[in-house]
DNA sequence: TACATATGTAAGCAACACTAACTTAGAAAG
DNA sequence: CTTTCTAAGTTAGTGTTGCTTACATATGTA
């Protein structure tokens, strides 16, 4: 039995087995994708048994939201800190929102992906659903603040939909790496700033 | 032996196993995304044995790549008709492009979601890249044409990309099903339409 | 001490990717 | 028409991996 070698270190009850096994799905989705991790390899990154996680999860999938739903804490918060950090240039701020969001993909890809492909088993997290327009409330604040309207307007939704879905789809295709040989035709900054201004601008009214 | 039902239609030289193959993992995709099929649903799902896949593919991963490339002629294909159909109106040209890109990913959400996902086992592979450059190729020429540029224009590749990234984008929240629940703020031909007239609209140079 | 909670051990079991060896059918050659 | 060759399929495995459960064990709390 070599168990005895960290000794002081282990203890039985664990303490936040939840949080390092989070953790540790975290990691490995990173390497392997949503579908790649398995919880036998999760429990030995975290040095627990293969049983030990079904106290604190239902099942598979279980573990998989409990990842998600705080990646989504994490995202917004980025996103929120983004936006705090250009009170006053609303085009600026609604760009460092995008760079946040790019950002947060470009740095947690396997998280990013697993965010959004969820389909499988729950379909639609009532949790998870609330946080994600919580993510989007933060452009849409920005955005109706540039047009000087109020966020439920119309066309803040509109305008700011427009510009999730486009920073969005961009974080999608620079993760999947198409971007490194496809073309990838200006700085992302010069990017994001264009068309913040052709979506946001005096005459681009829809 | 219950064999000779259909014994007249069951050769034993298939004639195009691979092909009946490729589709039987294209309906399995659709169902179970690119990690959930297995090569031996698969086979059932076609009526062959499950060693009979050898034959045609070196592996798994090779099975994945021959759906990607059929789905992207397919795509290449739909866009391309779509840019057929408005000889005369670039605009409209533009957004049907759009629209077929997002038609054909909320048609085969799960091919879709493996032509972009596809990182796990050869990263790049030159023929998809080519192909998925030659999509892009489609909506340059548009966009080139609408603003009166060659296609190599770094203003050309610019906004064709924006353009592209935001019909991107909204492809996947829309196969993701964010939208039914969160908020779709207007008919899609009209955000399609108001995109692109936002990017390349006369004042909207980057 | 008694009970509840958290973790470990061990095992069931199902599924799958892939391989080896054999079989069939058609085609080419004589 | 027969022989032979080869491509395409089949059967029957092998080895691995993983999810999940039943039960034992350790720790915390009242």
């Amino acid at each position: 039995m070599p168990k005895p070698l960290i000794e002081s270190k282990k203890k039985y009850h664990h303490g936040d087995l939840r949080g390092q096994l989070l953790e540790a799905v975290r990691q490995l989705i990173e390497i392997s994708g949503p579908d790649g991790f398995s919880i036998s390899e999760a429990c030995r990154l975290a040095g627990v048994s293969t049983a030990a996680p079904y106290r604190h999860f239902a099942d598979r999938t279980d573990i998989l939201r409990g990842v998600v739903d705080l990646a989504m804490d994490r995202l917004q918060g980025a996103m929120q800190a983004a936006s705090d950090a250009y009170p006053d240039d609303t085009i600026a701020r609604v760009s460092a929102i995008g760079q946040a969001y790019i950002d947060f993909a470009r740095h947690e890809p396997g998280v990013f992906r697993t965010m959004f492909g969820l389909t499988e088993g729950h379909g639609q997290d009532e949790d998870l659903l609330r946080k994600g327009q919580a993510s989007l409330g933060v452009v849409r604040r920005a955005v109706a603040e540039h047009l000087g309207l109020a966020p439920e307007t119309p066309e803040a939704g509109l305008k700011s939909y427009a510009l999730w879905t486009f920073v969005h789809g961009h974080s999608f295709l620079v993760i999947d790496s198409k971007l490194e040989t496809l073309e990838m035709p200006v700085p992302e900054d010069r990017l994001l700033d264009m068309v913040g201004r052709s979506i946001l601008g005096p005459r681009a009214a829809g």
